[in-house]
DNA sequence: CAAATGACCAAATTAGTATTTTGGTCAGTC
DNA sequence: GACTGACCAAAATACTAATTTGGTCATTTG
């Protein structure tokens, strides 16, 4: 009947969290939701700040393995980081806590989420990054500085997916990676019909 | 001696604002400042907003004026888009109002300001956009839909001279020139040597 | 006796309120 | 009749009381 303590906190912290965000859930909650005396908490976890580290390092390992999934190896390099970079992205934007976490970061302006939300856009940068390394020494793009062409890509990508759409109708999926295609691999220069 | 009130009026309005922000001025304020009764104020002005507004109005015209002169019509459309969104954004990044209001705008929210740093993006956006219009007529880029096109050079700036120094050493002028040549002009593909 | 607990506490938040300030008006001045 | 500044309702702020919170630890429990 006792399941494992820790695990419970865990999942019962992470459905607090998600549902409203950092500073609206209080440990009191998080020991009732997982039928715990608050106390029992802290045998596991240092702090509130720490319980909330463990599952946003859950999240970042989820969110890498759903972009590691969207990669097959026989495709092309821009292929894959299209699939990568968006399903990162829609992951980001889908999860209800990553949702209340970036929401919580821009608008309460929370420290701790903040570190957060910058823990995972480094991860994402990183992963990228890496794919960006492989590719230059393939030979499969242009050399390149690694770590600004992945900013670049993730930029671009932040921008297309959640900032066009503020003001003007979304684009697909087809149309982000035309448009990558376009400014980013082809370029703009040469006018050849 | 008596000067044009008017004219006193939005002058102290805009030290006011350049200064303190939009919230924290106040008409009061802004009458003593000009050497004018309060209620002068209401009979160019019909409120707060409508002076803030004619103080953006000359915000934009004196940045699309420094962007018009940062174009030099000999010189080639990538170099001229060059000069011309940096120049934009560095009179973002240089000026007291500009720098006021987009902080306010993003910490304070006052959705007055935020209305008005929608307008100078879109101002912004709009130049860019006629330039690259004109720059697919005459074949010097690839065709392209300028609205989207605009909004990627925009953002790339953007985040070139905003986001990228916030964790890393700024970008030269002449970086940000190389990198958008690079993933934009030239595109990545071909690894031609 | 080790693991778990919840009453307990200082510190922080929030709610409630009195006080001040502000945008805007308008009767009166010059 | 252009201009003013005392005036007002509404909003912001400062102040305080009351509550809630993260975290502890003496006590209980299995």
């Amino acid at each position: 009947m006792t399941f494992d303590r820790r695990a419970h906190i865990v999942e019962a912290a992470t459905r607090s969290f998600s549902l409203f965000g950092y500073k609206a859930t209080t440990m009191d909650q998080v020991a009732k939701l997982a039928n715990v005396g608050k106390g029992t908490i802290y045998t596991f976890f240092k702090n509130k700040e720490e319980l909330f580290d463990e599952i946003v390092e859950n999240l970042i390992a989820d969110m890498k393995h759903a972009a590691a999934e969207a990669i097959e190896p026989d495709r092309g390099f821009q292929e894959n980081i299209h699939q990568a970079l968006y399903r990162m992205l829609e992951f980001r934007k889908e999860h209800q806590l990553t949702i209340k976490i970036f929401q919580e970061g821009q608008e309460v302006g929370t420290p701790v989420v903040q570190e957060m939300m910058d823990r995972v856009e480094q991860e994402i940068l990183s992963f990228i990054e890496e794919k960006v390394r492989k590719a230059i020494e393939r030979k499969q793009i242009r050399p390149c500085d690694p770590e600004k062409t992945a900013f670049v890509f993730i930029k671009m990508y932040i921008s297309f997916i959640f900032d066009w759409e503020r003001k003007r109708p979304p684009l697909s999926k087809e149309e982000i990676a035309e448009l990558f295609d376009l400014y980013i691999i082809q370029g703009l220069s040469r006018s050849d019909s």
